[in-house]
DNA sequence: ATCAAAAAGGGGGTTTTTCCTCTTGTGAGA
DNA sequence: TCTCACAAGAGGAAAAACCCCCTTTTTGAT
């Protein structure tokens, strides 16, 4: 009987062994390798030997986060079916993760038993979804209106990042070799999408929004 | 050869129970059991056969936090060596557990031979210190004026905390029932103590020292 | 090639923030 | 009682942030 093989995105490295050991302990599944982050994984996918049945991937990582390396794999890798592994639990991130081509949605607080049958169920099934998620994706679907979907730029982010620092616009501006008045109107426009009514309001929005990391 | 007991204080059930196997493995250590946070590893201690060698503690927890469990395990069970196992790395929050008691201290990211070595020196000789730590804990000693142990008072804290919204200084004055200019006063104060430019690096500092939450 | 939209830059204004220095009131300790 | 420290408050000025509305340049799609 020939086991499934998965791949741990996690940027801690003993809590990618350690969930390692969790999966080749069980019978069905042996762990093909460890990633720090998403652009390893997308690295390891040039060589078709390195491509995994199911990835088990966190959230939050730096270089390249699990949304994004979702969103590559399931343009890229549709067959490989990827589980999110987080912490977070706001309906926000999970919805995100869902559409970026998630199968399935554990928060790092369950069981390893239901680790397991969640492998199981997605290596069989293709999903696995806990009765929270389910709930969470009829709601989304019928009426509640979604006012997620603000997008930004790169210049945009960059400018954005910037603010979170106590550098001035006009220093601002230099490190992005704008002009000053360029920058402000990336101030107002970034203001009005994200309808905040200071630079306070921004940073706020930044970091709730995983756009700045403290 | 008797083996040594570890406690693992941790609030994600995956995580304890993964790091747990990666424990249980170690040929002279074994996992006594897994606590959810401080407050459950003090009810635990009322009973003698719940004492073990070690406790893996983590810093992030609801309810009770590592740096608190670690002050109350200090006081109460000298005797039992705590590790602290995080993702922070910042100075202040390393000398805040070493203050606590903690014996060791292990980033979340590294490689769990290192867990283990770590284990066998505290067991045997009280103390695991990274090279870090330890210039750290050099730094501290002498020299290199402590920028920690900065103390706001409540007024300050409310102060700070109200920064940390979009409201301008006047509605904070406002709401704290002072003049805008005294709340210039506090500006100035807090602004010194933790040595930034702008309301931004006052924000960012509440949100790195955990007086605000975004 | 053309037209429209988006990005970049700017003029000129108000408000807020930031930084100095200074005065007043108050309460604890010598 | 007399300081002395400290919280509260103020004046004034410069810098930064914020806001509208406008022009030019780039870019993208037809």
């Amino acid at each position: 009987m020939e086991k499934y093989s998965v791949v741990i995105v996690e940027d801690h490295l003993l809590l990618s062994q350690a969930i390692g050991n969790i999966v080749d302990s069980f019978s069905k599944f042996k762990v093909l390798y460890l990633c720090n982050n998403g652009k390893e994984l997308t690295d390891k996918f040039s060589s078709l030997q390195n491509i995994p049945d199911i990835v088990l991937m966190d959230i939050n990582m730096p270089v390249m986060n699990g949304i994004e390396t979702t969103k590559w794999l399931s343009e890229r890798h549709p067959h490989v079916n990827v589980i999110a592994l987080s912490v977070e639990n706001d309906d926000a991130t999970v919805l995100k993760m869902l559409r970026a081509g998630a199968k399935g949605y554990l928060l790092k607080d369950t069981e390893k038993t239901v680790l397991e049958s969640a492998l199981l169920q997605v290596a069989k099934n293709g999903y696995y979804h806990t009765k929270n998620v389910t709930n969470l994706l009829l709601k989304s679907i019928h009426g509640e209106p979604q006012d997620d979907e603000i997008h930004f730029n790169e210049k945009e982010l960059t400018f954005i990042k910037l603010s979170c620092t106590e550098m001035t616009y006009k220093e601002i501006a230099d490190k992005m070799s704008l002009s000053p008045k360029t920058v402000d109107n990336y101030r107002n426009r970034v203001f009005e999408k994200i309808d905040v009514k200071n630079r306070i309001g921004l940073v706020m929005y930044a970091i709730k929004n995983k756009i700045y990391f403290p």
